[in-house]
DNA sequence: ATAAATACGATTAAAATTGTCGTATTTATT
DNA sequence: AATAAATACGACAATTTTAATCGTATTTAT
């Protein structure tokens, strides 16, 4: 109940490393993987992701890897979960609409609010004060 | 990722219900179960789990049922998701010694704060917030 | 050419959640 | 006293989600 996933753990895992380290170098996934014991292949898929939306860069070839390329001041936590795993929303009905209860559910509105604080609460985190 | 449990929706939405109804009435789990859809077993075991919480009181035998017993204004969301799903935390480092990055892993601490946010602000609001 | 790295869809394994079953107990009603 | 309707609850099964692995392709420095 309300835990993150492990794939976003070893992004932020992952991001914090990079910038720990020369932020101008490159990081293999192996490298990391190796250090925190993160099974390599699942973290290959989720630093690819995030190359895919541009928070890191990726280089092939031997001597390839990875760098940060986005601001991370700048990309909310919300943000960034979303782009990892999707809506964030506490309950279905927040991006599905099949529900069995969607219709006579008397705490719809009531959760959704309390939902939009959540929401709220990532939005005003950034990755930075997960990385720094 | 970051989602309540059905379990949880089930209890607010039969708290909610007991609430706007006759506060003072019973009201049975196999009335609340049919009006909203929920199966009756597992309500049944949630009304069960939170008599035994003294949120609400059980009375046993036909016209038998439940009835709010506790202050749903002085119960934090934070304690209603705790008594009825353990320890609340997004890593499983909060409430488990055995993760195997946990040596290792670089954000721990910071992930700790954002947690501490999270359950802040759980803190904060009261059942009565979901219920009224 | 080789080797070391990324890229990525498909599949499997594991874990967590959700729901059901069976049986016992309580108690109002008849 | 018998019945029926309700709560009580542990064990089990089904489903869904999450986590991890596999297999193969591509890129590129050496
Ligand atoms: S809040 Fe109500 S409608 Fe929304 S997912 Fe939960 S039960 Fe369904
Ligand atoms: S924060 Fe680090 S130590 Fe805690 S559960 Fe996540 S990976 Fe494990």
């Amino acid at each position: 109940m309300l835990k993150i996933t492990r794939k976003v753990e070893y992004a932020l895992i992952a991001l914090r490393h990079m910038q720990a380290k020369d932020p101008e170098g490159l990081t293999s996934a192996k490298e990391i993987a190796t250090h925190y014991g993160i099974p390599k292949q699942l973290l290959a898929k989720t630093l690819q992701q995030m190359a895919r939306d541009n928070i890191i860069q990726a280089v092939q070839g031997p001597t390839g890897g990875y760098r940060i390329r986005a601001n991370l001041g700048k990309i909310s936590l919300k943000d960034f979960f979303e782009r990892l795993e999707g809506p964030l929303g506490m309950m279905d009905c927040f991006f599905e609409s099949d529900c069995i209860q969607i219709n006579a559910c008397n705490i719809r509105v009531p959760i959704q609010r309390i939902n939009d604080n959540m929401r709220d609460m990532f939005s005003k985190m950034t990755l930075m004060e997960v990385t720094q």
